[in-house]
DNA sequence: GACTCCGGCGTAAACGTTTACAGGTCATCG
DNA sequence: CGATGACCTGTAAACGTTTACGCCGGAGTC
């Protein structure tokens, strides 16, 4: 360790300051009622001895850990970053640091972190993945401390939820790709079936087609891998299944990068041959070749509402430390989504049967 | 709160299982010299009461957290969520959690956070970046824990260090640029001075030039902001400096996307009339287009050398507590880096003068 | 001059664990 | 039959803070 010998206690500052301990704790921290020189005498005291006060003797007489737990279901996935660094950010804005917990696309090690996270008391949670399972549920009820979800809908009393309106980004999609002209389209899944936005997703755009009066055939459905990797994959098998396919609509922008290496891969251009829809609008997607047309999400927006509720939990929980406030079921907070037309969407071929 | 009324206390239990503390401990904990009845009537009781440990007043009484800091630069860059990846499992491997703060990009904000996670008291604290200014030094050897350093090399003594062999780095990119037939060429740092990544692969560029007996203008440097809007501006400012500029060395891949996404602006083909090597292999460099040809680094060998350095040193700390074990300053280790060539790179325009 | 009031400070009791130490019971052995 | 362990279990003292309470002395009031 850099520094040498033990950390010095509040004991010694108070010795060496010739006051107690009671002194050095109200100079140090909210400066009420002591003597401007009583105050500089333990300040000077603490810095000869480099006093650092325990974060973890104060957890444990406030009750309170000033950490919040962060869940993500997989943190190499570039649309997460943006909801930690913004969850990050609001946290410490009030003073709070986040225990973050990759799911590593895996359920079960969610819900690990789950009991992981609930030992570590943290005084809230919040748990950003779109595949809550029943087993989730349970856990999350069991954790000690308020919750909150972001990306999935909230199922659990008093636990709220934030995410996208998932099933307006489908209807989105469609609306843009049958204005083109397209009408054979695959979605491209993400691989886990339990993912509640890929299921929204889907639900929109075939509500939508059906409003528009085209056949359910019009978007068949494909089950992709994870990441770019199953994108590449997801594609292929969509276009060997059905070689008219002109356009696909991906589950998040990732597998959306994948696609459209996969179909050039095959020989064919897009937009020109096949369009190809993401779902995220990630930083690089204006970079992408053909920038890729997508659904923007208010991610900084999710997080900050994430941040906020959770927060507001916490503070009540502090006041009036009851258990459930009400016994309402937690709300559940949809926000809008946006089409961003890029290049990676155009007019199917003229030969394309329909 | 999902969970109603307050936690349930060791106390709690004892009384309820009609036993000490101290034997609910046992029994809980390591198992150890108690009988199996008494046991089952303490696992009873803790189970009907929902009992879980605190972790809080654990860490008081063991000294010990449990919990490594982790310091990164910019959690956007999608360098870096492998990064914590990779350290956040071999941490949870061995019962550790992760407290992440995000650098944002500011120096000041690092510096904030070795403070703020010191407080927290981590057992043992990564810092991810390669811009450490001398302030960071200062408070790194303020820090009470062992503390490694990823992506810098080390300055300060019994503090190591774990990054890519950056200049050797830069001299892959200039040979294959340049047996490729390129000679005038530019190089796209950081927007920050004092990354000392972006210096050594610029200087390890240099010197294998001077090396192949090529003028030193052969390469010019050009400032870049960060991220990819950074690159798009920086690469064409590097062409309106010197229009005959046919190979542009990045570096970061981001960087380089934003470069191929300005040439392309300005009308240029990559690599038909300009050739792009980034630095990094992100995920998606090989999905761009054209695929980038790029330096890969041993992100998942550097994580975990640097977590598995960290934890022999808490764990020595633990038994002999002395402070600096030896006097030597911090060993830098630096990892092999590889060329990846892919479809970005080519030679120059056959009309190019050299 | 006795009373109250109040600012400044110390005393000590928490917060919820772990664990050294000691005590108590019972079987074993000389 | 007393001594010796082996094995369980309880007592209580930490770990480093915060803060309710109370004490003390000086100022103000009548």
């Amino acid at each position: 360790m850099p520094t040498s010998g033990k950390q010095a206690t509040i004991r010694e500052v108070a010795a060496r300051a010739g006051v107690s301990t009671a002194t050095v704790s109200r100079s140090l921290r909210h400066s009420a009622n002591v003597q401007p020189e009583t105050r500089e005498r333990v300040e000077e005291a603490a810095r000869a001895l480099r006093y650092r006060p325990s974060g973890v003797a104060r957890s444990l007489k406030l009750r309170s850990t000033r950490t919040i737990g962060l869940i993500v279901t997989d943190i190499e996935n570039p649309y997460f970053p943006q909801v930690v660094s913004a969850i990050e950010d609001a946290a410490r804005e009030r003073g709070y640091s986040v225990l973050l917990a990759d799911g590593r696309r895996d359920a079960e090690r969610e819900i690990e972190s789950l009991d992981l996270l609930g030992e570590r008391e943290v005084d809230g949670l919040i748990i950003a993945s779109s595949e809550l399972t029943v087993r989730h549920g349970d856990r999350i009820r069991e954790v000690p401390c308020p919750v909150v979800i972001v990306n999935s809908p909230s199922t659990i009393s008093a636990v709220p939820a934030v995410l996208s309106d998932n099933a307006a980004g489908g209807r989105l999609a469609i609306d843009h790709l049958v204005s083109l002209g397209h009408r054979r389209m695959a979605y491209l899944a993400s691989g886990r079936r339990e993912d509640s936005a890929a299921r929204d997703r889907l639900a929109g755009a075939i509500s939508r087609l059906a409003e528009l009066g085209l056949p359910a055939g019009t978007l068949r459905l494909v089950r992709s891998g994870d990441g770019v990797r199953g994108g590449e994959r997801a594609a292929t098998e969509a276009l060997h299944e059905d070689a008219a396919t002109t356009a696909l609509l991906c589950f998040n922008d990732l597998i959306a990068l994948g696609a459209i290496r996969g179909l050039r891969a095959m020989g064919l251009d897009v937009p020109r041959d096949v369009s190809v829809v993401g779902f995220d609008d990630i930083e690089i997607a204006p970079y992408f070749d053909p920038a890729l047309t997508t659904i923007r999400q208010a991610t900084g927006a999710m997080a900050r509402w994430a941040v906020t509720s959770l927060f507001r939990r916490i503070d009540a929980g502090r006041e009036a430390d009851a258990g459930a406030i009400d016994g309402a079921p937690g709300p559940t907070h949809r926000l809008p989504v946006e089409l961003v037309i890029r290049s990676s969407t155009g007019p199917p071929p003229s030969g394309a049967q329909p």
